[in-house]
DNA sequence: AATTGGCACTCGTGTGTGGTGAGTGCCAGG
DNA sequence: CCTGGCACTCACCACACACGAGTGCCAATT
């Protein structure tokens, strides 16, 4: 176990790399910092935290710059969560309820990340599986073809055609209508298969057939759609960093663009409070030089979907968890209210 | 006006340059093409060329490089647009076939296009105003709060709250949603706010309050909504130029998230045929480094949206712009077909 | 009048050299 | 265990210098 000092010492190094970008020397530290010791003992404790592997030096007589070991350490034990101050948050809130419908609560959610972190924002359509559903529609648009809506309490709408084995009335697509959301109206998607699965018995005959595909295209509605949407944005920050290293920020943009990788980076994370991925920790290797902080939101106290933001591993931890939190709380809160 | 030679002069120039990244100079032009002069000649050709602001050089003694004016000659004069191979027709029919939902077109047609170029594709979503009404549907969500959607040819839906002025009857509803149905069904956009206009003097005096709200709703989301959304992608392979000038990457990116930006952009385009913007043609100045290269698509005769790519304006023209008629041809098949 | 070869000139690029300074590791003394 | 001192290491910068691609101009040729 590290002393108290060494740790002091770790936490100015990260500090004053993430703030200057320059690799940092024991005499520079002690100006900075009071930590009471000379550069001597601080270039003694450098050398232990580098024989831990907590901080290495780029080239041979330059400073120290923290390694992934070292943010991990840096972020589980000597860094908290900034809050956000009460102007900030207020401008969160104003700028988030703006918004007219989902697609619009997402965009703005990518935008104020991306502007409040300066580092590009990743926010996920509230996921389907996690709703309930608000309403079910079907829409006769020919004797023999419907349009099946579904509507979730997140704002979502999604919309199938369904070709029916036979013709089907108007009086029996009411009936449909009608079961059909007194049953699943209110319900969680995962309840939805056995809420409905007795339903075509209701039906004569001749329409079992059909309730039978509608039931299917509804349950292939609820399981591929599940198939989430995500939004990025704030890609331009990408550049603020990478300058020194041209070489990373092309990885990263094609990383950012294969959406399933973006989807598998959020689903790994923990499911309720925040998550911070450091450099190699990321599986996807055209991420191992950028830091992950996802967190996920929700409109009840139940997460439906994750937010968070990727920048270089030299990032303001404790500023860029307490944006994340923050947005996250308020999206949810707006969620809740419409 | 230029002679033919010189004329071929320039787009060997622009041939040159746009494969090697690198100013050419009067010797290398003269090896790699059969001009049938010397390089003297060729220089004498280059002073008249760069007098008349075709081409400029980056500094005194290095090669020239083709101004905005010169591409603009080179892409109306000189190219021609290069067709696609019938290997390449086949897989961009193939690829954009498997597509399942609007979304889903849109999505494989931003990939397919930043592949086939290797550059950042734009593609809008078919617009509203210039598509028809499917269906509108009306749903009872409390006594005096009903949800409107609308489905259009394109397979776009929209959703809107409505909160009536007083309860409003199920029969009522019914009647008005069949009313509604039968007059704007299968009608452009445009055409919508006559069709119903004198709708509410069909209904009781009670109801006429939340027949009003509902139109009002109805005409405000086919104005508002008539805001397009798009989708981009292949923003990875700016970096492919951008270890050139790592300076004009960044306001391309910004100016791609500005999706205002873009809208005006292809919006600017003529409604029929390839249009090619150069440089500093491009209104934003964030673009003028870049050229953009659009082209409406649509299910019918009728373009519906556009789509296009932005890329250096050291692009290879003649491909890129076969590339972009080609994606769009198909598209617009396959939206017909849906 | 157009083309060509020759020639002097420009200037960006690459290479090598030396100086500077931040930073280190080690050691002896407090 | 901490501290001051000291020698050493390199990355970085500035400068000089040579190289060569490319140019413009001119006189000769067709």
């Amino acid at each position: 176990m590290l002393s108290e000092r060494r740790l002091e010492v770790l936490r100015a190094i990260v500090q004053d790399y993430v703030g200057t970008e320059e690799p940092v020397g024991s005499k520079a530290l002690t100006e900075r910092h009071k930590l009471g010791v000379s550069p001597a003992t601080v270039r003694n404790d450098m050398a232990v935290l580098e024989d831990e592997g907590y901080i290495a030096q780029p080239h041979t007589s330059a400073g120290r710059i923290p390694t992934d070991k070292g943010y991990r350490l840096f972020v589980d034990k000597l860094a908290g969560v900034k809050p956000m101050t009460a102007p900030e948050r207020r401008a969160i809130q104003n700028f988030l309820e703006g918004a007219v419908d989902l697609d619009d609560v997402v965009a703005r959610t990518v935008r104020l990340l991306a502007q409040l972190t300066r580092q590009v924002a990743v926010v996920q359509y509230p996921s389907l599986t996690r709703s309930t559903v608000r309403h079910v529609e079907l829409l006769a648009m020919a004797p023999a073809r419907l349009m099946l809506v579904l509507i979730t309490d997140t704002g979502r709408v999604e919309q199938r055609m369904v070709d029916c084995p036979a013709p089907f009335g108007e009086t029996s697509l009411a009936d449909l209508r009608a079961r059909l959301n007194s049953r699943v109206g209110g319900r969680r998607f995962a309840d939805v298969p056995q809420l409905v699965q007795d339903l075509p018995e209701a039906f004569e005959a001749e329409d079992r057939g059909t309730v039978q595909t509608v039931l299917s295209t509804l349950l292939e509605t609820l399981v591929e759609e599940t198939e989430e949407r995500l939004m990025i944005g704030g890609t331009a920050n990408l550049t603020r960093f990478g300058h020194d290293f041209p070489l990373t920020i092309r990885p990263v943009l094609e990383a950012l663009e294969e959406q399933v990788v973006l989807l598998k980076l959020l689903g790994e994370s923990t499911d309720s409070g925040m998550t911070v991925r450091i450099g190699h920790e990321n599986a996807h290797e055209g991420l191992n030089s950028t830091s992950v902080v996802s967190v996920g939101y929700g409109s009840g106290g139940e997460a439906v979907a994750k937010l968070g933001v990727v920048g270089p591993t030299r990032m303001d931890y404790p500023g860029t968890m307490g944006a994340v939190r923050a947005v996250a709380r308020y999206v949810g809160q707006i969620l809740a209210e419409s």
